[in-house]
DNA sequence: CGTCCACGTCTAC
DNA sequence: TAGACCTGGACGG
């Protein structure tokens, strides 16, 4: 499941699926695993959720009883507690009945009903963790994606900062920077851009304005001033209408949003949707390299200068680094995961054509018969705070504020 | 069967 | 900056 998108997505999920469910009960933990207990118990309560970079944080609201002062006494929460989520490489949430409790089910809440359904938060491999009554963890930066605004002045304003001596490959895992990037984004918004992975975060990142030029195509409130309006056009012009790096660290993880599913899930069914709407991150005839910390990183092209020599490194094993620095690279064996067993057949047509070609229009063509979140699910953009979510026409779409700045209806866009 | 790989942190030398 | 923490799928022998 798990980078920014994937943890939004499950937020999603979690309100379409508690919206109106009253819980109840203890909340239940699974023998094995080692994250605390949730000391929550209650008669009535009501789940909701929201996601920050690669955090979930549920809110369990007790439903006003008719004793509250029983309640307390009898150890009965009377006050709303918040979880907060983290998923490691395997965590999502989902709701099934009791009796087909997903494996590895390890956080389970139980609703009212007879027979109850079960919330329960999946974790194969057990990296992810939860913290009962807790806090977005410090450090973590604003999200790429609710948080646009923030995320981007926090590293314009900080780019003296050490941590930006780095590749910016690298940075872009550094969630006190950015907030919801993970491999696979990384390696698709650099892709985006062509920029080599392993050049120096701030050479790439210096000339960059803490304001958003690619904000508001048609401003209406706040006119341009000619200065900026030139600088915006050579900016333009420079990238080709996309957008800088730090736009694309936005943008990008909202497409995968308006993939709906449940993004990267190579397990699921749905996950053609997704695979065909990776342009570069385990694409055949991409070169991928380990960087300093043993994460593959995909790209195409120029490496850039701050390339990892030192042959080994990096990952727990003892692996090559360099898996291909011959242009087409053909995904190694158990690497193809994804591709699943068609692998070989497709390797030796990719290989031998000119490449990104054929696979982006193949992908494009996938791509846009993606499902959505939902049928009839919109994505909506906060103009005045460049927010962003996924909104259910179920929910009365047009008669909302945003969750984070309060904007009204009015200064919304619809995508 | 064994080896390698995976969407991410953590913490101990 | 190595490991540690885990499970399981793909692939090679």
């Amino acid at each position: 499941m798990p980078e920014g998108p994937e943890l939004h997505l499950a937020s999603l999920y979690v309100n379409k699926m508690c919206n109106g469910v009253v819980f109840t009960g203890l909340v239940k933990k699974s023998e094995v695993s080692k994250s605390p207990d949730v000391p929550f118990t209650c008669e009535a309560y009501r789940i909701t959720a929201i996601s920050r970079g690669k955090e979930v944080k549920l809110t369990l609201t007790p439903v006003k009883s008719d004793d509250v002062t029983w309640d307390s006494k009898a150890g009965l929460a009377d006050q709303p507690m918040d979880i907060v989520f983290r998923f490691g490489m395997s965590g999502y949430f989902r709701v099934t009945s009791e009796e087909e409790l997903p494996k590895h089910s390890h956080l389970r809440f139980y609703t009212k009903e007879t027979p109850c359904r079960v919330l329960s938060f999946v974790d194969t491999r057990r990296f992810g963790s939860w913290e009962p009554s807790g806090t977005w963890q410090p450090g973590r930066g604003p999200c790429i994606m609710t948080e646009y605004k923030s995320f981007r002045e926090n590293v314009t304003s900080h780019l003296s900062d050490r941590a930006f001596d780095r590749p910016i490959c690298e940075v872009l895992l550094n969630q006190k920077y950015f907030s919801g990037i993970g491999n696979y984004l990384r390696a698709e918004i650099l892709f985006r851009l062509s920029i080599p992975p392993f050049v120096p975060a701030r050479t790439v990142l210096e000339g960059l304005e803490s304001e958003d030029f690619w904000e508001n195509e048609k401003p209406v409130k706040n006119e341009l001033t000619d200065a900026k309006a030139s600088k915006r056009a050579k900016q333009k012009k420079l990238k080709g209408e996309t957008g800088d790096l730090l736009r694309l660290c936005h943008t990008v993880p909202l497409e995968v949003v308006s993939l709906g599913g449940k993004g990267y899930d190579p397990v699921k069914e749905d996950y053609s949707g997704f695979k065909a709407w990776l342009q570069c991150y385990y694409v055949d005839g991409m070169k991928s390299i380990r960087d300093h910390n043993g994460r593959t990183m995909w790209f195409k092209g120029d490496p850039g200068p701050m390339v990892p020599k030192s042959i080994q490194s990096a990952s727990t094993k003892k692996k090559k680094v360099v898996k291909q620095q011959t242009g087409t690279k053909t995904p190694k064996k158990g690497k193809d995961v994804h591709v699943k067993k068609k692998a070989s057949k497709r390797i030796k047509i990719d290989v031998n054509t000119p490449q990104h070609e054929n696979k982006s229009s193949a992908r494009r063509r996938k791509g846009s018969s993606a499902q959505p979140v939902d049928a009839g699910d919109i994505l909506v953009f906060c103009q005045s705070e460049t927010n962003a979510f996924v909104w259910s026409r179920n929910e009365r779409i047009f008669n909302f504020n945003c969750p984070l700045c309060s904007s009204s209806e009015t200064e919304w866009k619809i995508n």
